[in-house]
RNA sequence: GGGCCUGUAGCUCAGCUGGUUAGAGCGUCCGCCUGAUAAGCGGGAGGUCAGUGGUUCAAGUCCACUCAGGCCCA
């Protein structure tokens, strides 16, 4: 792990020379890695990022919360995907002139950090933490999650994330502590704060409750064989005969908490009369009848055919009926907390949505103190809560047969038996099923009622969900289903966990009259409790030991045990990590830094820190006018990020071993690949497939391409003749239509580019980057142009030099947010002495520069050539063979106005090689018919029904009622109902080929080659035939491209292969550099070759280097 | 069990408030170029838009259900 390709190292390295113009790039195409940690290493020689921030003292802020990292496990992937959207965003606001405070934070507390203390200490369970000290364990938790703070600190660094690690906020600071007491304290003093209970998994063993996070450990569900008891709960007698609800139930030891039954409101229950049970060989019904309450459904499964149904009814019609409780013992009753249980609505029938019918009898034995769903029911209703089962697991009284003392798990055959005794037990046999255990002990867990603090969230519930609607998610679906139904569905936050390693609780409860105060401060608690000694840390167990003289009674109070859910931790950082309100200047800094412009995470977030951010920030901006708070969300934007999946869609889990191990990524591919290909690939918010051979694909296509354009500028540039930016250019308007096009379209990308990261759509700022780099700049405009910059002069190259120059330009700073490193690399040899590329301001987009007509020309030019292209494959001629002509029919006078201008008309022959156009004309009616296709958009609205047989209509128009309607003339149409008048906006126009030869057509255009040769057009192919093969031998002689030759060409008596050397010599020559070109002998010379020239011809070629 | 997301070419993904030849890159087959060369360009093949049913003149797009994968909560 300390071997990560040493950042360390590079800081040794020389850096203090900043690249020059035109400088190479370093190599980036093969060795991205070292590339980039050279830049880091520049970067923190010269401390960039500070001096960034400190270039933006001043101005308006956009403010950004980093969401601290749970400190307890090393980076992965995907926190490199969340922290390059954050980034991301944040250099982009900071190139549009925001000042951007990025503060560090640390994530400490929690169960987490516990769990992986006890595993180092090998003892596992609170009875052992307690045993080997709080104290001491806890001081190991604070060590412990520093271990991986190396890692996340050189992982941000090695992927440009950057943060000030300088002045992090850490949750278990006591200064941050004191801050959650304030807020606490606010929560209480506004009636917020209650204490209840709450049903959770529970390890007597332990004596812990454990949480959902426990349960998912592998090994925690196994197959039990457990009791499975049908129980009569006796409602009365009729005609002699028992009447009872028949419930179904695996835990026997939670009968004699029960205090209430469960139907399923809508489902049908029966009455059914059976027959006791009778000796061997006595006839059924011999010892008389019973009835039974059971689920219709479950009937036959559960009596056996021998019965007969009494009496039908529905859930809702049993509920209220009473039945007499099971044990006559005393159990001990708790206080939920929550509601005040009414004693008379015990032992009756409640409905209950829950209830299924899958199994037991749809009847459901309600102990509210061991489950969920019970006490749910019991909250509703307002029931008492019995609890014959400790927090140890077991029973505090004596029940039946049962002792006090006796472990819950071994006391359900005592009290089956006991219930069989006394004839309320139907039946019993045992059924393995799927059933928690403790993860460290391999106790059965047992579900169970333990203490809790409450905040009432769900009374600010309303508030929540209003200032939700002014939070702007990414994507919107986030905000108003996922986390929207879920505040709508608001249950009170549970804010105690009975742990260590936490935030105390700051709530102190008075021994002899319960009275609770809650503290804001450690002066307030000072002044309650006297001095506290020097270095107090206000956590357990040292606060524990803190107590004071009550207010109200002679009593002493002391602190709840609990710490806090560490949700509340990471929810106040905005205010925590300010130490407000008790620092000095708190208020304004916090004032200044709230609420967050934009926040990022993971969408596991939702229920995590998105809502303790929102559920905090509502309370006080609603409650607590004092404190000065606008009625605003604590976010205005929340960007959610999906999770990183592998290649074949699968989590990324250790078990499988198909976890990608960031660093290799990194040093493989480097971060801007990562970086780019985690936010171009798909939606962020869509499960992401990482797949190494897409990041690969992505550097040589976009990475690749883009650095060879700055090579190709940078290596004609370098020369003494090359252009440099302090020579100046002409104007844009001055230069060619191809330069105009390019900066045009530079000044588009540039007003798309900003708008898309405006709208904080990264992946749409990639899509477009790419289309531009890929297709505009290196396919169009360089590689058309690549003349001008090698042979060209004056201002003609300049113009050229300059508007690639100002491309490239524009492409760094577009890039630089998402790109550091590279945009970095480019700006720099682009515009030495400007600084870092992520101090300055993106560009702003010039509209005067922008060109429609010319943009729309190049897409035609696009269009007219790919036909070509097609044409000439089709036909066999293959580029190198200058063609005669090119014919183009367009039923659009615009393109063909377009088409006809210079620009366009030199590019389409130029491109496919072609001597001119031939003809260039609206469509004549012999070659092309006109046809119209309905326009379904604009003609649907007006329509409606009768779309169908409209568009059948208008695709039976002759040419020449198209070319009316063209023209700008109405048309009707006969229809079954009637007739319709039809112009020109209701339809569309395309051309439609009647032609007997090879033509292409994409609907708007026709084109159509003269493919027939002429000696002419054969000998000046040969022409550049031989220049080809001349070149290849060369290459393969291994000649420098500016070595001058001496070239001999032995025509081997083909006349035309002799035309082509001496009618296109001059041409031959210049292409080849050959200062002295003749027909003969090609033998003697240096370097010679057989060529083949096409269609059997051939000659022989010899050169010698002069 | 509840809520939500995803499913488009062999692979990774685009596809605006429904509008008529469903696009791109990679891969594959074929070819071009050779002063961007451990580069560059093109042409072809390849799709019942997961499935079923519905709404509509019109559905990849809206609705319902089903299937598959995933997340969160119970």
């Amino acid at each position: 792990m300390d071997d990560r390709r040493g950042l360390l190292a590079c800081a040794a390295m020389p850096t203090d020379r900043r690249p020059g113009l035109y400088d190479p790039l370093p190599d980036v195409t093969t060795r991205p890695a070292s590339a980039e940690e050279a830049v880091l290493a520049a970067w923190r020689e010269r401390g960039t990022f500070q001096a960034v921030q400190a270039a933006r003292a001043g101005a308006p802020s956009f403010v950004f919360w980093e969401g601290p990292p749970t400190a307890n496990g090393k980076p992965g992937i995907h926190h490199v995907f969340a922290r390059t959207i954050k980034d991301a965003v944040c250099r982009h606001r900071t190139m549009s002139g925001r000042r951007v405070v990025r503060k560090a934070g640390w994530d400490t507390h929690g169960l987490p950090v516990e769990l992986e203390v006890e595993k180092q200490l090998g003892i596992s369970g609170k009875p052992q933490i307690e045993q080997y000290g709080v104290a001491a364990f806890n001081a190991r938790c604070r060590e412990s999650v520093w271990t991986y703070k190396q890692d996340w600190e050189r992982l941000s660094e090695r992927i440009a994330f950057w943060l000030d690690y300088a002045d992090p906020y850490v949750t278990y600071e006591p200064r941050y502590v004191e801050s959650l007491w304030y807020l606490l304290a606010k929560f209480h003093a506004k009636g917020l704060v209650y204490r209840g209970k709450r049903v959770l998994p529970y390890c007597g063993r332990c004596g812990t409750g454990l949480s959902s996070h426990e349960l998912g450990q592998p090994g925690v569900y196994r197959d039990l064989a457990d009791p499975s008891v049908y129980v009569r709960f006796v409602t009365g007698t009729a005609d002699g005969e028992r009447e009872s609800l028949l419930a179904w139930t695996t835990t026997p030891w939670t009968l004699p908490s029960n205090v209430a039954l469960a139907v399923h409101p809508e489902r049908e229950y029966v009455l059914a009369r059976v027959p006791l049970a009778v000796a061997k060989g006595a006839a059924a019904g011999s010892a008389g009848y019973e009835r039974l309450w059971v689920v219709a459904e479950r009937a036959l499964s559960v009596l056996g055919k021998d019965h007969t149904v009494l009496a039908r009814r529905r859930g809702v019609e049993l509920a209220g009926m009473a039945y007499r409780p099971l044990f006559d013992a005393a159990v001990v009753e708790v206080d939920p907390g929550s509601w005040k249980p009414d004693p008379a609505g015990a032992y009756r029938v409640y409905t209950a949505g829950y209830v299924t019918t899958d199994d037991g009898t749809g009847i459901v034995h309600q102990a509210p103190a061991y489950g969920a769903d019970d006490w749910e029911v019991a909250r509703e209703h307002a029931l008492p809560v019995k609890q014959a089962v400790g927090p140890e697991g077991k029973f505090v009284g004596a029940v039946a047969a049962v002792a006090a003392g006796t472990f819950y798990k071994d006391a359900d055959d005592a009290l089956s038996d006991d219930l069989k005794a006394r004839g309320l037990l139907f039946k019993r046999s045992r059924e393995p099923h799927s059933y928690p255990h403790c993860w460290r002990c391999d106790t059965p867990l047992f579900y169970f009622a333990a203490p809790a603090w409450y905040i009432r969230t769900n009374s600010i519930r309303d508030e929540m969900v209003e200032l939700n609607r002014r939070i702007r998610w990414v994507p919107p679906e986030v905000g108003e289903k996922r986390f929207g139904e879920w505040l709508a569905g608001n249950v009170d936050w549970n804010i105690s966990r009975d742990r260590y390693w936490g935030t105390p609780l700051p709530f102190w409860i008075c021994n002899r009259c319960d009275r609770e105060v809650a503290i804001g401060s450690v002066a307030e608690l000072e002044r309650r409790a006297g001095k506290l000694p020097d270095g107090f840390d206000n956590h357990k167990p040292l606060i524990d030991e803190v107590a004071f003289p009550c207010d109200s009674c002679d009593g002493t109070m002391r602190r709840t045990k609990p710490v806090v859910d560490v949700w509340f931790d990471s929810g106040a950082m905005p205010y925590a990590q300010y130490h407000w309100p008790h620092a000095p200047g708190s208020r304004a800094k916090l004032l200044d830094q709230f609420p967050a412009d934009f926040i990022a995470e993971g969408l596991d977030q939702t229920r995590g820190w998105f809502y303790t951010l929102h559920a905090i920030g509502t309370f006080l901006a609603k409650h607590c006018p004092e404190e000065g708070f606008r009625d605003e969300p604590a976010y205005r934007t929340c960007v959610v990020n999906g999770l990183v999946l592998d290649k074949d869609g699968v989590k990324m889990s250790k078990r499988l071993g198909n976890v990608v191990d960031p660093w290799k990524v990194l040093d493989e591919h480097g971060a801007d690949a990562a970086r780019w290909y985690l936010l171009a690939s798909g939606a962020p918010w869509a499960p992401k497939r990482f797949d190494p051979e897409g990041l690969l694909e992505e550097r040589r296509r976009f990475f690749g391409t883009l650095a060879n354009c700055y090579k190709f500028l940078a290596d004609y540039g370098r020369l003494a003749d090359g252009w440099r930016p302090e020579q100046g250019a002409p104007a844009p308007a001055e230069r060619p239509e191809i330069d105009r096009w390019l900066v045009s379209r530079t000044q588009t990308l540039v007003a798309h580019v900003r708008a898309r990261y405006d709208d904080y759509d990264l992946s749409a700022v990639c899509r477009a980057l790419e289309a531009f780099v890929v297709d505009d700049l290196s396919n169009w405009y360089v590689r058309r142009n690549r003349a001008r910059f090698w042979k060209g002069a004056g201002e003609d190259k300049a113009a050229a030099c300059a508007s690639l120059h100002a491309a490239l330009e524009a492409t760094a700073l577009l890039l630089a947010p998402i790109a550091p490193f590279t945009a970095e690399l480019l700006f720099e040899r682009l515009a030495p002495g400007r600084g870092s590329v992520h101090a300055a301001l993106l560009p702003e987009a010039l509209a005067r520069l922008v060109d429609p007509a010319l943009e729309r020309s190049m897409e035609i030019v696009v269009r007219v050539v790919e036909m070509g292209r097609a044409l000439r494959e089709r036909a066999g001629r293959k580029i190198r063979q200058p063609l005669r002509a090119i014919h183009v029919r367009s039923s659009s006078a615009e393109t063909l106005e377009l088409l006809g201008r210079p620009f366009a008309r030199d590019l389409v022959l130029g491109e496919l090689n072609v001597k001119a156009f031939g003809s260039l004309a609206a469509d004549d009616g012999r070659l092309c018919a006109l046809r119209a296709k309905a326009n379904f958009r604009v003609l649907g609205k007006k329509v409606g029904a009768r779309m169908k047989a409209a568009a059948a209509a208008i695709e039976a128009l002759s040419s020449a009622e198209v070319a009316n309607l063209r023209a700008g003339g109405r048309v009707e149409l006969e229809l079954a109902d009637g007739r319709l008048e039809i112009s020109a906006e209701d339809i569309e126009v395309r051309v439609e080929s009647r032609a007997e030869f090879d033509v292409e057509t994409d609907g708007r255009l026709v084109v159509f080659l003269d493919t027939e040769l002429d000696e002419a057009l054969v000998v000046e192919g040969l022409a550049r035939e031989l220049v080809n093969r001349v070149n290849a031998l060369r290459k393969d002689s291994g000649l420098a491209v500016e070595q001058r030759i001496r070239l001999r060409v032995d025509p081997r008596g083909q006349a035309l292969v002799r035309a082509a050397v001496e009618l296109h010599g001059a041409l031959i020559a210049g292409e080849t550099l050959s200062a002295d070109l003749a027909l003969g002998e090609a033998a003697g010379s240096a370097h010679v070759v057989e060529a083949e020239l096409g269609a059997g011809r051939a000659a022989g070629l010899g050169i010698t280097p002069l």
